[in-house]
DNA sequence: GACCCGTGGCC
DNA sequence: TGGCCAAGGGT
């Protein structure tokens, strides 16, 4: 790691503003510096790009224009807000976040850093953003963008996926930032890790602070910032069931916690829950399916297979792998089923993870409304 | 500190 | 295809 002097980070400093005067993105979410708009893109961009976001946003804004209208809002509501962002627990914590200001901070939202992270589902950067672009406060926004710049730039070569190692690049962004436009600086370093210098094929060659990258005028700018690997998706098996009660499907909403909390889903039985022999028949799993329902929400029904290949979906850590049936209820007492018959129409408004989504798609149901 | 939590894009 | 990446936080 290689450090400044003060000449230097003058210099960088008038740099990247300019250039991010000049060049900066035009972004919904940079109209101005409200922190309620300046939070809610904060907490969308997390490990999400931009262009995925901007849709969202703008009927976020359309939906729940202020910290109190989100408050109010309900889950189901919230839920279908945020289908196919991914990690829905970042809208409910935002929920919680909202009736926090209200209750307990009479709706003024905390000007510092510390503060801010004080609130559910802020965390170390977001609060760094949030005080630094609504409240000109001059801290550090540690992202993915300024592991990868700075990592370069002075050649920092601490692992990245460590949490620790998060102190050592505030550290040395802290000696760097500018304390009139902090929040310029954060979003300018934002800017330059998503396009000339981004992780795969960057182009420092046109970078406007090419002559700052100690890593690139060494040669060696792939191999920053450095970072262990995470583990394979692990491979899980399911059996989905296609139920149809009259034109109306059978679904269940999803636990409170875990994956794909609260969301939507035909009924998804683990294989391992169906306790198969290893020599097991399709003749056995099916009616394993059967005994399945019986015992575990009373209901009888008769299966039959919908579609020789499985639905496969990828997640973070789970490689998910689904056979689908199709069902016939023979009864419809749903008293001991975590669910309901869900119509059609209905099918609109529930959140519906993507996973869903390609299962209806096997059965010839398309979503869109 | 290790593990959990989605989705889309790229090669 | 599989692996990696993209404005992280909670437990």
């Amino acid at each position: 790691m290689i450090e400044w002097n003060a000449a230097t980070i003058k210099d960088f400093q008038t740099t990247l503003l300019n250039w991010y005067d000049q060049e900066g993105r035009d972004l919904p979410w940079r109209r101005d510096h409200d922190p309620y708009h300046v939070w809610v893109s904060e907490i969308m961009l997390q490990q999400t790009q931009v262009q995925t976001v901007i849709p969202y946003y703008e009927r976020f804004m359309d939906w729940f224009p202020t910290v109190a209208d989100l408050a109010a809002a309900p889950e189901e509501r919230l839920l279908k807000a945020w289908e196919g962002l991914g990690y829905y627990s970042r809208v409910r914590n935002m929920q919680r976040c909202a009736r926090q200001l209200l209750a307990d901070y009479d709706g003024q939202w905390p000007e510092t850093a510390a503060g801010l992270a004080e609130l559910t589902g802020i965390g170390p950067y977001t609060a760094g953003a949030i005080a630094s672009i609504a409240f000109n406060q001059p801290v550090p926004a540690v992202d993915g963008n300024a592991y990868r710049v700075f990592s370069r730039l002075l050649k920092i070569d601490a692992d990245v996926a460590k949490p620790q190692t998060r102190k050592i690049f505030e550290r040395a962004i802290a000696r760097i930032m500018p304390t009139d436009r902090p929040g310029d600086f954060n979003q300018a370093i934002m800017d330059l890790g998503s396009s000339y210098m981004t992780a795969r094929q960057p182009d420092t060659a046109h970078s406007p602070v090419k002559r700052f990258n100690q890593a690139y005028l060494d040669g060696d700018e792939l191999a920053y910032p450095v970072k262990t690997k995470k583990p394979r998706p692990k491979p899980v098996a399911y059996v989905a069931v296609l139920a149809r009660m009259g034109t109306d499907w059978l679904m269940t909403q999803r636990p409170s916690n875990g994956m794909l909390a609260n969301l939507w889903t035909v009924p998804l039985i683990p294989v391992a829950d169906l306790e198969l022999a290893d020599d097991a028949t399709a003749a056995d799993q099916l009616a394993a399916v059967t005994a399945y329902f019986k015992r575990e929400y009373r209901l009888k029904l008769t299966v039959q297979p919908l579609d020789v290949r499985p639905v496969t979906h990828t997640f973070t850590h789970q490689k998910w792998t689904i056979q689908l049936l199709t069902g016939q209820l023979v009864t419809s007492d749903l008293a001991y089923f975590a669910g309901r018959r869900i119509s059609e129409s209905e099918l609109t408004r529930l959140p519906i993870p993507k996973v869903q989504e390609k299962i209806f798609a096997r059965a010839g149901v398309s979503l869109k409304d």
